[in-house]
DNA sequence: CTTCCTATTTAGAACGATCTAAGTCGCGAT
DNA sequence: ATCGCGACTTAGATCGTTCTAAATAGGAAG
């Protein structure tokens, strides 16, 4: 039961006051060089650790920021997280996480939690089904927001995405380019910002083409979702010679799905992902996808955050990322 | 700039004291069940929030707990994370989250601050390399800590982790039922506890078979690295009909690098991972691997945390999961 | 009518920092 | 000498809780 050691303890062993001390932690310019030294010393030999929980009681800021995202088993999410934490961490801010699995209830619990550890502010990637009013709320309580990778309300907080909509642009625009005339999308049955504006983005890009929408099936947002998904891409009315996925996972799944049925994806059928995770390069054959980054979204939400924490008034800003066709095996050949 | 609601102001809205008002935030039997009602309803009109950083002051508790992983692309880990999160949620605490880089330097700086923070345990995946004395240190802070899934010292604190020597074991005497004699080992450059732990455990297995080994071959622990290391298995002397991997990661790696080098992986020669990540069953042909149950690990991990905070003097406990053989193609059909 | 409980409530001192406003010190200028 | 000024330093109040120890109310028992 070691006694912590205060402030105080510092101020007596280095013969200044509690004051001084607290300007030397805080780096403040304010301190005479050789106070700051002999304090720092001191500082090392006692073991202080600054208490931040005491400061920000005062200081009423935390350094601490709460991140919420629905799902911790999608890589996306965990690359996203990877950047948030890389650029909080180099700014000495320390990452709160949580899991909303999708859930607006647990999403309100989390973030009340959030509000009691006194988070200087949150990057929110909302649940599916979130009460456009939450925003409101949260403004309402003064919490700094962020919005990541979906979005509820229009230009309602910062934001920090991918251009998904080009993304699927550039997916369709290379399909048709190897002759592709007959593209299926298959999306996902959750509703959420990120479907509607993949969806945009394909219908839109098909218009701008010679290539005719080959149908949309619907899948669960998982890998199996995905492989069971495979029969009724293969019973669609238009016969699609291409199929465009709302994400990797999805597209790993239906190439499982689709050998399954005994095609050879890339061969009898091109597939291609979105997001250009790891897991892209495994697949046999590797698979063709758009690479949107979700570690530098991560970082660019981390950023948005840090400079509304810095500047709160300055007007919301968005923060979108280009997207990268990756040509690999799974789109196929040439066809004609 | 709303001001903030205190205990004083409920305290004053329900004719009571700040003391009462606490005890009733704090769900304490003291108060009598008319004064519970009336304090209740008076901070949902107030829209009342613990505040818990003040809490923790005088309390000394944070219901705040840290978890340092030395990486979080390998979604081994973020299973693991959200099975922490999933019982830590539950308990109504909150996780801090950090990434080491396997990086000790770095390791230390995020235990500094966690403990700025006031952290009241820590859940730790020593970073590579980690210096033992780590552990010394963190029992003089005496912050409480349980080790997971890699470990430095020999019992020194609680641990969560899945049998990972059972594993290969498993994986082992399953390629030995199908005629393998010659297995090799892909192994990575990390000197970690988990590296060491999957070594005993092949050496072993092999001394209970008849069965050779065939060769230890080390790769960066990323799926490029195992990649890469396809031409050195395949040059290996013994010629091995069989790859034990490290793990999913690499072994996902090594059958795109076979496939490279024009062998098809399950056909001319299997191939083995452990984890059983959901990758396994996106690769094709589908890896054969061993389930180690991330997320259990985590839940036990946030389980043993929760147990020492509750009770400091229990006794060192181990949590060890057994793991499970998932058959799939990749480990080939019975060779003769 | 005391006295003694039990059940509840409370005043006031912590907790460990930050902030404000007021000091102190040395030194060159008057 | 005295003043003014810049460069530092500091006393003391304060943040929103919890804790300790004591106060109070309302009976039941004597």
């Amino acid at each position: 039961m070691r006694s912590k050691v205060t402030l105080e303890d510092v101020a007596q062993g280095a013969g200044v006051s509690r004051a001084t001390v607290s300007l030397v932690v805080r780096k403040s310019p304010l301190v005479a060089e050789k106070t700051r030294l002999k304090v720092e010393r001191v500082m090392a030999d006692l073991d202080y650790v600054h208490d931040l929980g005491a400061a920000r009681m005062r200081s009423k800021s935390s350094r601490t920021i709460g991140v919420v995202v629905p799902n911790l088993v999608n890589s996306f999410f965990t690359e996203f997280l990877s950047g948030v934490e890389q650029v909080m961490g180099e700014g000495d801010r320390v990452v709160l996480l949580a899991n909303s699995h999708d859930d607006p209830l647990r999403q309100d619990e989390i973030l009340h939690r959030f509000r009691g550890h006194g988070v200087d502010g949150v990057i929110l990637c909302p649940a599916q089904g979130t009460d456009p009013g939450l925003l409101d709320r949260l403004h309402h309580w003064d919490l700094p927001v962020v919005q990541s990778l979906r979005e509820i309300g229009e230009n309602a907080t910062d934001f920090a995405g991918g251009d998904y909509a080009e993304g699927v642009g550039l997916a369709v625009r290379h399909l048709v380019a190897l002759g592709h005339r007959r593209v299926a999308f298959l999306s996902v049955t959750a509703r959420t910002s990120a479907r509607k504006e993949r969806l945009l983005g394909f219908t839109r890009a098909l218009a701008q083409t010679d290539a005719e929408d080959g149908g949309i099936v619907e899948a669960e947002l998982s890998w199996e979702g995905a492989f069971q998904s495979a029969e009724k891409v293969l019973q669609l009315a238009s016969r699609p010679t291409a199929v465009l996925c709302f994400n990797d996972v999805l597209a790993a799944g239906l190439m499982a799905g689709l050998r399954r049925a005994g095609r050879v994806p890339g061969q009898d059928i091109a597939v291609i992902g979105l997001d250009d995770l790891p897991l892209a390069q495994l697949t046999f054959p590797p698979l063709t996808s758009v690479a949107m980054w979700p570690d530098q979204i991560g970082a660019s939400a981390a950023g948005l955050l840090a400079r509304r924490l810095a500047h709160p008034d300055v007007p919301v800003q968005r923060s979108i990322l280009v997207p990268a066709l990756k040509i690999r095996e799974s789109s196929g050949v040439q066809i004609n």
